[in-house]
DNA sequence: CACCACCATCGGGGATTCCCTCATAGTATC
DNA sequence: GATACTATGAGGGAATCCCCGATGGTGGTG
């Protein structure tokens, strides 16, 4: 018998997790919270197998969260549930050490099929982003354990940054005193490196990157 | 016994809504929808007493559905649940034809009350989007200019909302089954209603908005 | 009712960008 | 030197941007 911490701030859908896992056999829920400090106090208490946390809670993005936990209790697996297109946090809380993604629209079975999953130790993603994320990593073998943005050429750095405050291609080409081509050409590169689909994705994946930094 | 119907497209919050209406003696489900048609259809084979719907149903905001179920079962109650800020959307509800607005956010006991509100025929809203609405009236006759985002009409506010999402014209456009041509347009009167310069500036404030509302 | 303001829907047309493919010179790396 | 990567650019077709204007509908206001 498994047992399941969940973490939302949305009561409804917390009810709906409780009735979602009550109906499988080899799972309990111990324990419900709806911030971050009485998620921290619950597991400490309860230390489940599993902890299942809505990505936006409301004060502390969930992804420090998964870190603090990650950090006082590494032994527990976590399953981030968010509303969020997972193309715009899944690396970030894969890497804060979560093992799974899923989006709160799928469908019932498949998030069962989740949690069992992570509930193993494995990784669960979308087929969708696991495509796109190992696609990222096999088109350049040349630089296995970098980071994709490792894997920019320092010009490309300087575009994507440019990128993100805004510049069009055009104004950049104009900035850096290059032909347009030669910024389009960089765009391709970039994108193609970093595994993004579109122009839009481009801008932004760049956007978010620099709020990060400052 | 009050019979209620609930549309909303996650499927974990149907069934925290379906466990919430249970627990009450006199009320009952009489049905589930996840989009805009199957919606439709519900209403008019069960004719409930309550409709309970989510605002963000991928494809067609929400506020169309509310008016088609207006136009053609006028005398059912209408609840709208919705994770965002009420104040940008609470008064575009009502005039569609809903009767109340509540976070799901709220606690259960608020959501309880606000159906037994909307079933008896009055109006619910958070005690602060009350004071607030009713404050806009008696205070200042000044009521337009409010922020630039609540200039926006429903269809610029829905375009708003997928721009932000990723998607392209041509997505949009497909989206809403709509001309290239009118997204566009769309998306110069949105620029000019924010005051945006560019394209790419319009992405960006499109972006930003969504995710402080998660 | 007549009028006016706004809304939603489309179109034209030119400038720009996107997206894919290819090419060349320089520079590492081995 | 051979091989790879980088930085620079081009060609061309499709899509988008951005400035126009147009039509029908709806909601108020005198």
């Amino acid at each position: 018998m498994k047992r399941v911490v969940i973490v939302d701030d949305h009561p409804l859908v917390r009810t709906g997790f409780v009735q979602l896992i009550s109906d499988e056999p080899d799972l309990e829920v111990c324990g419900e919270a709806a911030d971050e400090n009485q998620a921290l106090e619950l597991v400490a208490r309860e230390t489940p197998d599993l902890v299942i946390i809505d990505l936006s809670l409301a004060g502390g993005s969930g992804i420090n969260l998964i870190e603090r936990i990650k950090a006082h209790h590494g032994d527990v697996a976590m399953l981030v549930a968010s509303m969020h297109d997972e193309s715009l946090f899944a690396e970030r809380v894969l890497s804060a050490g979560a093992l799974g993604y899923i989006n709160k629209q799928e469908a019932p079975t498949n998030i069962i099929r989740a949690i069992h999953r992570v509930l193993d130790g494995k990784v669960y993603l979308s087929d969708k982003l696991t495509e796109r994320l190992l696609g990222g990593l096999s088109g350049g073998l040349a630089a296995p354990g970098q980071t994709p943005m490792q894997r920019l050429s320092n010009r490309e750095l300087e575009v994507f940054e440019l990128i993100g405050r805004g510049m069009t291609t055009g104004k950049i080409a104009d900035h850096l005193k290059l032909s347009t081509k030669t910024i389009e050409t960089h765009r391709e590169n970039i994108k193609k490196k970093l595994g993004l689909a579109s122009g839009q994705e481009l801008t932004r994946r760049a956007m978010h990157w620099l709020m990060e930094r400052g």
